[in-house]
DNA sequence: GCCGCCATGTAATTTGTTACATGATTCT
DNA sequence: AGAATCATGTAACAAATTACATGGCGGC
């Protein structure tokens, strides 16, 4: 039971979902492609956390419905207080910052660039689910008080990407072209 | 060629270092074991990107120092100009998040303070590393304007993520014993 | 006609973690 | 006496990505 399993777990204590489903509505908080996601979901249900059934369909493919069952409830409330593992981000970004000076401006410009503008489309995606959620289900008490914490986290650490970009642009941009540092030379 | 080993070179390309050290610098921007690293620079040095000659120490175990080649410099420069994948997070506290309901609030706040602690910890690290870059070199036309960049996108993140925990944690103890929700009731 | 979405699955490969292995020195 | 730091490496395992495989529907 790695942390993906939890995460899947998590998703379906809401309400029954296909593994495609879960896979889409997964991704803004954890990415994981249906290739992992499936296996993940048969090795649960043989463990009888999980079970499902078929929903037949006519325009599109049939779904595999997965339910939690009651062994499934009870691991993920088990799994809540166990240690807190150090979140792991892995950003290309921060290993090409490192060796910006190598390259020219316009490049590293261009590569703010498109950073930023990922933030930008975060951001939105994160402010059309919170819209989904009305005001009144934001407060503690509900299920959907999470939901809206959980996009918080989101929206914070997008924010937080996104004014870096801002800051990092305006001073490759406020310098007029002074000579780059060269290897080995401070 | 993946991420890490552009990463490793990244650090070589401002001072030749051993694996050991640059495990050790790594570590605040992407989260790499010795395991891994030792391979990477072992098959980089095949490839004639890097070069490396051992030190003998006295009190410690020898180091075995790597060097940036010229070929190791200018498969780095090609790097930055490939097409800048989004940066991956797998954290655990957002699948937590979103089946803290299923929980008690003790537990729930547990959680995020443990959550804040690191973040604490993190923002503490970034501003000793900061602390160590004098105020003349953090301008453009610097190397360490690079690691300035570097070392405040992490403040950046972790502030955020500080932030959002205290949030959280006002939002928590504000209210009152309200029932929780219960399963698949909305 | 090709592409993307829906929907599920497996196989091959890469990436990352944990464990094994060694050994001196320093701190508690 | 035991743990932590320094220092390098390999082996086994787990996690994640890419590629293979199938097939209908709808849009351009």
């Amino acid at each position: 039971m790695n942390t993906l399993s939890y995460g899947l777990l998590a998703f379906l204590a809401r309400e029954p979902s296909s593994g495609y489903d879960l896979m889409l509505r997964i991704q803004p908080f954890w990415q994981a492609k249906h290739s992992q996601i499936y296996p993940l979901l048969s090795i649960m249900e043989e463990k009888e956390l999980l079970s499902s059934y078929w929903i037949k369909q006519f325009d599109k493919p049939d779904k595999k419905i997965y339910t939690l069952t009651e062994q499934g409830t009870r691991k993920l409330k088990e799994w809540m207080y166990k240690t807190l593992p150090d979140p792991v981000t892995r950003d290309e970004l921060s290993m090409r910052t490192f060796c910006m000076w190598m390259t020219d401006r316009d490049n590293a410009i261009e590569i703010i660039e498109t950073r930023k503008a990922y933030f930008v489309r975060r951001l939105e995606a994160f402010e059309a689910l919170k819209d989904k959620i009305p005001d009144e289900k934001r407060q503690f008490g509900n299920k959907e008080f999470y939901d809206y914490m959980l996009i918080q986290k989101g929206m914070f650490n997008a924010s937080a990407g996104l004014e870096w970009c801002k800051w990092v642009l305006t001073m490759l941009r406020e310098q007029a072209s002074i000579e780059p540092p060269t290897l080995y030379s401070s």
